[in-house]
RNA sequence: GCGGGAGUAGCUCAGUUGGUAGAGCGGCAGCCUUCCAAGCUGCAUGUCGCGAGUUCGAAUCUCGUCUCCCGCUCCA
């Protein structure tokens, strides 16, 4: 079990060049992390894992890798533009919604000092009691209540839900002139890009129901409180699916997802003991999706989600399509008058054009990556009573495949040999092959087995291993 | 964003009542070494997170700021 803390992992993220800080030299940029030289490899082992699985390994799948900035039409249909903005507080009667903070600024004096109490907050700057409003939802809607916060247009009392918080995606100005409508938003998340390419797809493909489309990619939250190391940052990558089938046959591939996505963790070196599944309750529930469940990992920090399984019904098609009064759509979308296409497909048996149902594995890469180290790390007491830290990583997801260490480094017969060896497996293309003669035998293997597994340790998680050089001429590269 | 804690060498940390910095590990060079976190010699580590203030003098006191950790929040 990983009883790691973060700290450990970190420390020795940093320290083996593993993940950096973003921007470190100048302070660091909150949420934001660089992959190092021993990081890249084993995230890009992670992704290729992903891939070989979900697409070289089925017959359903294609491949897709779409742009980050995309047309701002696309996130006011898929709904993100209205629901990840600024902070925003309803009015249940008058059907009205207001930023919390122009709220507040139309407030009387002896309100705020009624909400700032109400809040436990006195004193407060009005900046200060967004801040506290949008920190715990359900007080702020009895705060709203009890202060009797005005709604500006009536002028009578409102009847306020709980504020939300919202201003998620990042904008940035597109062209050379950078007036207020030349913006695109940087991407939230990377499922979008693949419902807009759906009908590319399929003409480019002739796919038949059910298939899917896999891509991987960065996408980008402001999000309010980055934390918890590369758990939640403001630059993710993930690794999305977005699976068509027939509606009605949604619910059963929901669950074989579910399970195939299980299994993949598994494969990753994730133990049963740590993942645990958490079918999300109504509330819980995204603007776009049915029903989802969350496949959850024990991190340092706590049992947290690692990847998202959603059944996303028709929502996502529809809402990018044009005639959707043609479609006979089960899920509520926002009328589209912008889409130059209809995006359907023929239903296998009747012929028709429907718009299939889209079940969602989503993970994030970084989570993932989070959650290999977390559960490769391990520290081992030694005979002499004290501790050395060792990766136990999967031998596809090992950062160097061999490290080549010659037994003594100041006799010629054995260092050529190792060199000798150390060219014939470069060549093989397998991965990263070190050569390493630096310090003593004993501190070489030291500098290794704390990134991968010594070859003298047959554990099945041994990666290629050490390789041993002999005078005899035998090499041996156990694992 | 709010509340709490922290930031000294690559890492883990020490630094006494303010007098301009140390240890272990790691790194580099050389020697030694046939499987071990083995040893020996030498070298380099640093605007003490950043900026300002108080002071003859600040790693040490004050303020601001950035970043990290814990809690509230979250959902890849």
């Amino acid at each position: 079990m990983p009883a790691t803390s973060m700290d450990d992992l970190v420390s020795l993220c940093k320290r083996r060049g593993f993940i950096f800080q973003g921007s470190d030299i100048y302070g660091g940029l909150q949420g934001t992390y660089d992959y190092g030289p021993l990081g890249v490899e084993l995230k890009n082992n992670l992704k290729a894992s992903w891939w070989k699985a979900n697409v070289y390994e089925r017959d359903d799948m294609e491949g897709l890798d779409a742009s980050i900035l995309m047309n701002r039409l696309v996130w006011k249909y898929s709904g993100h533009e209205e629901t990840f903005s600024d902070p925003l507080v309803d009015n249940r009667d008058s059907k009205k919604r207001y930023r919390v903070d122009h709220l507040l600024a139309d407030q009387k004096a002896d309100v705020i000092v009624a909400l700032a109490k109400a809040l436990d907050a006195e004193g407060e700057s009005l900046s200060g009691l967004v801040a506290k409003l949008m920190s715990n939802p359900s007080q702020a809607e009895m705060a709203l209540k009890e202060a009797k916060v005005l709604d500006p247009d009536s002028g009578k009392v409102g009847n306020w839900t709980q504020p939300r918080p919202f201003n998620m995606m990042f904008k940035t100005t597109v062209g050379p002139v950078a007036d207020d409508d030349a913006y695109a938003y940087l991407r939230p998340e990377t499922a979008q890009g693949i419902f807009v390419n759906f009908k590319n797809v399929l003409d480019a493909t002739s796919r038949k129901l059910p298939f899917g489309i896999a891509q991987m990619g960065k996408a980008f939250r402001n999000e309010i409180t980055p934390r918890n190391f590369i758990f939640r940052v403001r630059e993710f990558e993930q690794m999305e699916i977005e699976y068509f089938v027939k509606p009605g046959e949604d619910e059963a591939w929901h669950q074989r997802w579910i399970e195939n996505r299980m299994k993949w963790w598994r494969d990753q070196g994730l133990t049963s003991d740590n993942l645990q599944l958490y079918q999300q309750t109504k509330d819980d529930l995204a603007h776009y999706a049915r029903s989802a469940v969350d496949i959850l990992y024990r991190f340092p920090h706590g049992l947290e989600e690692l990847e998202g399984i959603a059944n996303r019904t028709d929502y996502d098609l529809g809402s990018h399509s044009k005639n959707q009064d043609s479609l006979a759509l089960a899920a509520r979308v926002m009328h589209n008058s912008d889409s130059t296409a209809k995006l359907t497909i023929a239903h296998p048996e009747t012929n028709k054009l429907v718009v299939p149902y889209v079940i969602e594995p989503s993970a994030g890469v970084d989570r993932g990556v989070l959650a290999v180290l977390t559960e490769a790390f391990t520290k081992e007491l030694l005979d002499n009573g004290s501790e050395r830290i060792v990766l136990k990583l999967k031998p596809h997801l090992a950062p160097i495949k061999v490290a080549v260490i010659p037994l003594a480094r100041n006799k010629a017969e054995i260092t050529d040999k190792a060199k000798e060896v150390k060219q014939h497996l470069q060549a093989l293309g397998m991965g990263r092959v070190f050569y390493e003669d630096s310090g003593n035998i004993g501190k070489a293997y030291r500098r290794h087995d704390e990134v991968i597994r010594p070859f003298v340790s047959l554990s099945t998680l041994t990666p290629w291993a050490k390789v041993k050089i002999a005078t005899s001429d035998t090499v041996t590269i156990p694992g």
